[in-house]
RNA sequence: GGAGGGAUUCCCGAGUGGCUAAAGGGAGCAGACUGUAAAUCUGCCGUCGCAGACUUCGGUGGUUCGAAUCCACCUCCCUCCA
């Protein structure tokens, strides 16, 4: 079995591990229970937590006992890292539900069967005795140090409440828990979580007398500096009603040329010979590495089925000619259609326009189609026939599809 | 506790009585060019809308024919002093 760190390492996932040569070692000679910790922040996981699951599900893959952590109870604080301002907090509904929700999606990465584990800190923070929290804990911290943390080191500028200070003496008690109730000796997470996960591997060192291990992965990040996975409609979700497959799967498609390679090695599971393959292809040939990608990453996501007809609607769409059952679609009422003639009420009804504004707007750039034919008034009217063969075909600039059928 | 500074449209950031739905940049959307890419150039970019109407500049009142701009109080943030 190889080595993962050499596999997440070969893929692009790692950024800093500590003591590396022992973690090494310790992977080679058993089998390491490891531990990611999730924000319950939304009720849908979204194309950043992929590599977090993706790590996982390679350390799996590799012979290792993961554990997801739901953070439950951190996400009652907020995590001050990487944040410029103080996060909303959540309530305890939400929280649940949210927690709910995403480890649904998780298991369809990580196989949560077996012995891995889904741990919610909830279940023992909550519970936590201030004093007693204190002296076992806040003990070994010295603020000091903690001042001259990166993370906390930017809030300094801005502002910085107790409460959030807080958090990595909790993040650093989870890891101590999970090493006391599940021998886990390694903790995984985004690069802005290095001194968070540092602290608890601390903690065990100093009060267990040892070793535990730090990794971080970096974050998944377009070439140029920017959060991957920014849509019209916010995040790129994992769920199917807050992204449709076939939205998702044109995301990837169309992804920039300098992220082909990261996204292909940190988002799929393909040999890395394939990868470097694909990712060397050249002009116009990179295409193919692109559908390959969108193809692969919608499948892990939404099934096979779902993938291959999103690609199929897109090859249809694209190369002219026909559609496929996964272009998004609504179907409407003659009556409905009587009272919403006007190409503008169509994109309203549709949702391809924000509203008649928009939809006027939009005609008046040039940029709405029927049928493939631009629209050239923002008064232009359907007509019954443009119903005729499969629908009527609404496209709002090059790439987004709405077919109208008539019920 | 004291002294000062600040809060503007998704973000950054101009604007100190009418010409301001509010400069400029970013993001976003659309057009041209392309490879369903990038870069570049162009248009759009508060809400609804055919016209036109309506609502914004931390909050609440006030001055004024007229306020993001002036006054009062309140809330929050920052800096310095204790």
């Amino acid at each position: 079995m190889a080595n993962p760190i050499d596999i997440l390492r070969e893929r692009g996932f790692l950024k800093q591990v500590v003591f590396e040569e022992d973690l090494y070692k310790l992977f080679d000679n058993e089998r390491v229970t490891f531990y990611a910790g999730f924000d319950p922040t939304a009720d849908s996981l979204h194309i950043g937590h992929t590599i977090p699951i993706m790590a996982m599900a390679h350390l799996q893959r590799a012979g290792h006992r993961p554990i997801v952590l739901m953070g439950g109870g951190t996400g009652m604080v907020g995590d001050p890292s990487g944040k410029s301002e103080l996060r909303q907090v959540l309530t305890r509904e939400t929280i649940d539900h949210n927690v709910a929700s995403m480890a649904e999606q998780m298991g369809r990465f990580v196989d949560l069967s077996g012995d891995a584990v889904i741990a919610n800190n909830a279940d023992w923070l909550l519970k936590l005795n201030y004093v007693d929290f204190l002296r076992e804990i806040g003990a070994h911290f010295s603020v000091n140090r903690m001042l001259t943390a990166e993370c906390y080191k930017q809030r300094m500028e801005k502002g910085l409440t107790f409460l959030e200070f807080n958090y990595m003496l909790m993040q650093a008690y989870d890891f101590l828990h999970l090493w006391r109730t599940y021998g886990c000796r390694l903790q995984i997470g985004g690069d802005d979580q290095w001194s968070n996960i540092l602290a608890g591997a601390d903690l065990i060192r100093r009060k267990e007398r040892e070793d535990a291990f730090a990794m971080t992965y970096s974050l998944l990040l377009t070439h140029d500096g920017q959060k991957m996975g920014k849509t019209v409609g916010g995040a790129l979700w994992l769920d199917g009603e807050k992204c449709k497959p076939y939205d998702f799967y044109q995301y990837l498609r169309n992804i920039d040329d300098a992220d082909v390679k990261n996204c292909l090695s940190l988002l799929t599971f393909l040999p890395m010979d394939e990868v470097n393959r694909l990712a060397a292809l050249k002009d116009s040939a990179i295409n193919e590495a692109k559908v390959v990608l969108a193809t692969e990453v919608t499948t892990l996501v939404h099934g096979e089925e779902a993938a291959l007809e999103s690609r199929r609607a897109a090859e249809a769409l694209f190369s002219g000619g026909g559609l496929d059952g996964a272009v998004p679609t609504t179907a409407i009422t003659s009556d409905q259609f009587e009272q919403n003639k006007r190409i503008v009420d169509l994109m309203v009804l549709c949702s391809l326009a924000k509203s008649k504004g928009d939809g006027r707007r939009l005609i008046q750039g040039g940029g709405v189609y029927v049928n493939g034919i631009a629209v050239d008034s923002p008064d232009a009217e359907a007509s019954l026939s443009d119903f005729a063969g499969e629908g009527l075909m609404l496209r709002k600039g090059k790439k987004s599809y709405h077919n109208i059928v008539l019920k």
